[in-house]
DNA sequence: TGACATTGGGAAGTTCCACTATCCAACATT
DNA sequence: AATGTTGGATAGTGGAACTTCCCAATGTCA
């Protein structure tokens, strides 16, 4: 398969996946002269995965790569390529070194293990500072609810790695990760919007919900 | 207090504030004279507000307007005003018409009921697309444990609006959408590594977890 | 009163990002 | 031999979020 074929099943323009080999994101063909290189089924997979993590998955082209690297080189432990992962992966955007401590405390009660310089630690503390400042601190018992609520899930997807082969899990945990987050949003809102209909049944006719 | 004092108490440049002035994302101060006017403290709150929601929340400028028009008026109902904010969001970017019915079959299935046109409706449908074209659909039951859970903190999001005033609840609406997003991220997050710690305990000696 | 700094407002410039367009020489195909 | 495609590189584009610059009007201090 060449260039063309390859943008062409993937779906996009030949001159970004030509964009994204210079990137780093989709691994070169195979040269089989100066102007010409074989692509097989598996630049295809990886073509699609890069779309779906820059565009659904919402990454940057630079985090996409980083992320990227990771599922290339899986470490030696599953573990380790989580790390790796939640590391090359945006937290929210922290400005300074907001109260660490408070989030700290709240793992320990909740019993949460996890390493002192946790990227998602940090993005934690920095999306409560947020909320602090935009003048809407949590109502109490709030946080425990949502603790417990990604405890359950947090569990599940740890559970669901396929133990076998260390790449396929790396590749697991990375798709898992990334690109479940904007399902659990959408399911969220989903949620709250079946609540907010039973508890507002609302006295508009029909048609209220129109824009 | 002038712009100068506004822009210093925020912590954020006089220019940046012109620029969300000129945007529509704070409302204008009130003129005192030609060249002066005054601001006061809900200006302060509404430019916290705004940073949070650019920040931590991730919306563009565009997307805050919209959001922010949404508090500015809210509507006749709480339900209204939630489907107003969650119109105003963005979803995932949806590229196509994904396949809405497995959505709603779900739903269906979860005994949800949403507006036909529910924006969250697609966003759902354009994530499971993505990770089906990412090669990664989700395992089975998989999607119904992360209902059950976002089902829970939806019922608990709409259970804790505040009931009184509709532009508190309005307000009460927005942050918490936008906001406990990143939080419910940053959770899950920690709860994977809590998790993967104790299922993959590993073997290298320490240090493991350092970049 | 006069010198100086600040303000509201607007236009233009900057930086970053994710592409997109254009070129070119080297090939392959007809 | 003519034509079209390719890999590779360089430059250009459009959008987003600021940032800089400028102005006349105005406040303020000496």
């Amino acid at each position: 398969m060449q260039i063309s074929e390859l943008a062409r099943r993937a779906g996009i323009p030949v001159a970004t996946v030509k964009y994204y080999l210079r990137e780093g994101l989709v691994p070169p063909g195979e040269l089989t002269g100066a102007t010409r290189a074989r692509y097989g089924e598996e630049h295809l997979a990886r073509l699609r995965l890069v779309r779906a993590l820059l565009g659904p998955g919402r990454l940057s082209v630079a985090t996409a790569r980083a992320v990227l690297a990771a599922v290339d080189d899986p470490g030696t432990s599953v573990h380790e390529a989580l790390g790796a992962a939640h590391r090359a992966l945006p937290g929210v955007g922290v400005d300074g070194a907001p109260d660490l401590d408070e989030a700290r405390a709240h793992l320990r009660r909740w019993g949460w293990r996890v390493a002192a310089d946790s990227p998602a630690l940090l993005a934690l503390a920095g999306a409560l500072d947020a909320l602090r400042t935009a003048g809407s601190p949590p109502p109490d018992g709030l946080l425990d609810r949502y603790a417990a609520a990604a405890g359950r899930l947090g569990e599940q997807d740890v559970a669901d790695i396929p133990a076998g082969s260390l790449v396929e899990a790396v590749r697991f945990v990375v798709v898992n990760t990334v690109l479940l987050e904007p399902v659990l949003l959408a399911l969220r809102r989903l949620a709250q919007e079946d609540a907010s209909r039973r508890r507002f049944p609302d006295g508009r006719p029909s048609g209220a919900e129109g824009r």
